[in-house]
DNA sequence: AATTAATTAACGTAAGACGTAAGTTTTTTT
DNA sequence: AAAAAAACTTACGTCTTACGTTAATTAATT
């Protein structure tokens, strides 16, 4: 019973925006693009909202910070009202979430690389003698000589 | 002697943006942010670059490639001129490598938060039994119930 | 009654690094 | 010499999505 009222909760958009973190006109972009309904309106066009909004919202905002789109998430919204069984959607998500993946797995390794080639400029530069001669004379005792791009070797 | 020939080599801004990989209108913008000199015009006021000037293009590119922004670069560029030893130069390298480095040690940490993130949700989902009581119902028998911000647990 | 909250509409912003168009002059090619 | 290509300056445009920020008005709360 006592569940119940909780089902029956009814938040004004000032509400939902505090509880989910979010600002008003967040709210209202949102349901703009149409990710987020609300119930009827009351009759002064005043938005109500119930606790099962509230968890949508929340999952917008979990699938923003797993890097979706605004319209990703439009996407998958849509397959969930078009599917009742929720397996489009679930096959969307694993979709888009396996893409996100292999996306930052890229990014991981350029940054890796990235990384790794900060590394050795620091060592270098930490140990060069004779900077000015950089690239220059010095590329000859380098010991980076071969994967600098600016390496000089006079033949 | 071919040597110095090859260093009086002339090139038009054409050649230099071709040389360098960029175009025209970067090395202009470059120009106008004062991180890039060249020769004193010629009497039609057309810009002339030496090799000397393309090595200097191209030790833009690179930091540019490793994250640095044109105003950053600025700030190094401007040290060389200021101290003909190339010490305080080495030493504002060293600081914004490091800088840059331990920068992108923690995007590395936060993308490896995030992949792990994404493969319990994605593990998750190729298993989950009744997608539509997830949250809900399908919570009780979640191993990931526990790092689900939307685990829902009735007491 | 006064204050706070909600409404729509629509323009503004970020953010740095160029892109692009216009109009003119210089250089090169045919 | 004409035509085509390249260079010049100036200055506004763009990208990109996800909101921020008025403004003017109405509704709800204290």
């Amino acid at each position: 019973m006592y569940k119940k009222q909780k089902e029956e909760q009814v938040y004004r958009i000032g509400e939902l925006s505090n509880l989910a973190g979010v600002t008003v006109r967040t709210i209202r972009y949102y349901e703009e693009l149409g990710l987020l309904d609300s119930l009827e309106r009351r009759e002064s066009g005043h938005r109500r909202y119930t606790e099962h909004d509230l968890l949508h919202l929340k999952r917008i905002i979990q699938l923003k910070s797993y890097g979706l789109s605004l319209s990703e998430i439009s996407e998958i919204i849509e397959l969930s009202r078009e599917d009742p069984t929720g397996e489009k959607r679930r096959q969307k998500l694993l979709e888009r979430y396996r893409e996100k993946l292999s996306e930052a797995k890229e990014r991981r390794a350029r940054l890796d690389a990235y990384i790794h080639e900060l590394e050795w400029h620091i060592d270098q530069l930490e140990n060069v003698e004779n900077f000015l001669a950089c690239p220059g004379e010095e590329c000859k005792k380098c010991k980076y000589v071969e994967i600098c791009r600016f390496a000089q070797i006079d033949k």
